[in-house]
RNA sequence: CGGGGCGUAGCGCAGUUCGGUAGCGCACUUGAAUGGGGUUCAAGAGGUCGCCGGUUCGAAUCCGGCCGCCCCGACCA
């Protein structure tokens, strides 16, 4: 490709809309260009490079025995009807109705779509397991797009879905599946870690993120530095030890606390750690009013929460749906509550004389004991972990880890999920067993965003000066630089030189623009191929190109007509 | 949805306080010089000042409404 013909220009300085490192360098080459709010176009450099992406997961999702497919993307409201998720994934559907009133749906995923193929083409526990793939846009009306390509609304994804007889068919698929994501985000050159994670609208039991660590990144993971667990924050789970002991219960003591609206506040003003109280909190579930208690030090982890109270639709009260449930912001307790559920944490029985909200105004309660002066209708673990909370993964010899965790933020660049029947029953995917009796089919389903993987692949590969392309998936292999290509003499050589390498397969980009060194140069940092070649008066007075990498500071002069087979082995290592 | 910020040429910005008909740098076009890290000089082209309405002799500027974009949170495979 020749640079004065290259659709895309580089800009020299960064649009004011970029924060993170991937976004601007994105902008500045000239690779991406933002069409509305989590909408990109992709230009030529882009393209390739996604491309290039796509072609390394159709290798590693065929070589696990995948096969690929394409589905639609407009689906009938029915087929989301059917599953319950037009109800779960609501506030994301992109929905539309065709000219005869049908209503559509722009699939965010393609479970419901699958199992259709699936029930038109499966009957037998012969045609099992099954492995099949696309790699197709993907619509969601995300409530905020963010850091560029890292949460689109419009956006490409290679989904596969495994369908076992049993679950340790399901094991075995979702282990060909993990083994071959590590494999593609090492061939990408982004370094991520699997960390077990949430299931969230998609139902089903296990499942991992793969996590690219970057504090650019919008998921927060606990990482055990000792046994290796790692977890989403959504899920992680810690050792809750209660704080205070030794003491014996006293009996409960109501005083004024007029002012004292906050945990800290009341703690401050009692002398007292905000470990020995007892900390409220308003949930609507499904539109019902849920007490929530956690001790003060601690926040509620609603992941946790909504799991345990099984809903859909959980939120944060407002200031008028507090009112309006009759609870008394600012000293709120459980002491005495009545017609509305109560959801506490269960570190809560083990602790001793906490100080709690007395439910009236300006007024809280001592020496509040769980059992005693109050219960729950909900008991379990609802707390967020936080950094240095004790690792609770356990081992046969040793028992629990215990050892304090670290807290790192991530980009989720794949997910992989053992969805189990969930889908099946709902949906009707049966088989045939050899006894001759149906079963539902045991699924999983996996997932990359071919658009985050490229936003992470600069963010893991870039420096001061631009982009640093990994090899397998560069836009180009050579970026070859001619100073002066007026001159007859570095024309001609950067011209045989640009057909040779072509001839001898090389994706090569030619700056064959009348530009000074320096923007040529700051261009092919900027633009990150890995290998940059120049032909300028200077080298062919030495009869000589200068090769230089990407990734490293030093260049070097070679014989021209050692050209071809120095770059080739440059690429090559 | 809550909080904050921003919308003036392709990009970065000034001008808005105090109303007088739009400017700077980069990029772009033409010419000349230069030629190994964003070089220089000269001459140009390019703007419904986000949109609608109001006030006014006159609005980028004042008033009202709306829209868009970014960031934090909520939410989210």
């Amino acid at each position: 490709m020749r640079m004065s013909r290259l659709f895309g220009k580089t800009l020299r300085q960064t649009p004011a809309e970029a924060e993170t490192p991937s976004h601007q360098l994105l902008l500045r080459a000239g690779l991406v260009h933002q069409v509305a709010a989590g909408v990109y176009a992709f230009l030529p450099l882009a393209w390739r490079t996604l491309q290039n992406i796509e072609r390394i997961i159709r290798e590693e999702m065929d070589a696990a025995g995948g096969q690929e497919l394409m589905m639609p993307a407009i689906h009938p409201i029915e087929l989301w009807q059917a599953s319950g998720r037009d109800q779960a994934m609501k506030d994301i559907l992109f929905r539309f109705s065709d000219k005869r009133d049908r209503e559509f749906v722009l699939g965010p995923t393609h479970e419901e779509v699958i199992v259709e193929l699936f029930k038109r083409n499966i009957r037998s526990y012969r045609d099992l397991p099954l492995l099949v793939y696309q790699i197709q846009q993907k619509f969601r009306d995300e409530p905020r797009p963010r850091g560029g390509l890292i949460r689109l609304r419009q956006f490409t994804m290679k989904d596969l879905y495994s369908f076992d007889t049993d679950f340790e068919g399901l094991d075995l698929s979702y282990r060909k599946m993990y083994e071959a994501y590590i494999r593609i985000f090492d061939r990408c050159g982004v370094p991520t870690i699997p960390v077990l994670a949430d299931s969230g609208a998609m139902g089903g039991r296990d499942t991992h993120e793969f996590i690219y660590l970057t504090e650019y990144g919008e998921d927060t993971c606990l990482l055990c530095p000792k046994c290796g667990y790692a977890a989403n924050a959504d899920v992680a789970a810690f050792v809750k030890e209660p704080a205070h002991t030794a003491e014996e219960p006293k009996p409960i003591e109501e005083i004024p606390t007029p002012g004292l609206y906050t945990i800290q506040a009341l703690a401050d003003h009692l002398g007292i750690p905000t470990s020995k109280t007892c900390k409220a909190v308003f949930y609507s579930a499904d539109g019902e009013p849920v007490f929530v208690a956690i001790r003060g030090d601690m926040d509620v982890n609603e992941t946790k929460l909504s799991r345990a109270l099984r809903t859909v639709d959980l939120h944060y009260m407002s200031e008028d749906e507090v009112v309006a449930a009759g609870f008394v912001p600012g000293s709120a307790g459980a002491v005495g509550l009545k017609g509305v559920r109560i959801i506490a944490d269960d570190l809560l029985p083990r602790e001793v004389n906490l100080v709690a909200g007395a439910n009236k105004p300006d007024a809280h309660l001592l020496n509040v004991n769980y059992g005693r002066d109050w219960q729950a209708d909900t008991l379990t673990d609802i707390a967020l972990a936080v950094e240095g909370s004790l690792c609770s993964a356990t081992s046969d010899k040793q028992g629990e880890c215990r050892t304090p965790m670290d807290v790192r933020r991530g980009i989720e660049m794949g997910q992989v999920f053992k969805l189990g029947t969930f889908y099946a029953e709902k949906l009707g995917a049966t088989y045939l067993d050899a006894e001759g009796k149906q079963r539902p089919a045991v699924m999983g389903s996996y997932g990359i965003g071919t658009e985050r993987l490229l936003a992470a692949v600069v963010e893991a590969n870039h420096d001061e000066r631009g982009i640093i392309w990994p090899a397998e998936i560069t836009p180009f292999q050579v970026h070859l630089v001619a100073l002066q290509p007026e001159r007859d003499e570095v024309g001609t050589a950067a011209e045989k030189l640009y057909g040779r390498l072509q001839t001898d397969g090389f994706a090569v980009l030619y700056d064959d623009r009348d530009e000074t060194p320096g923007v040529k140069f700051n261009d092919a940092d900027l633009l990150g191929m890995p290998l940059r070649v120049t032909v300028s008066p200077r080298t062919l007075e030495k009869g000589s190109l200068e090769l230089k990498r990407r990734s490293e500071a030093e260049s070097e002069l070679v014989p021209l007509d050692e050209g071809p087979s120095r770059i080739k082995a440059s690429l090559a290592s």
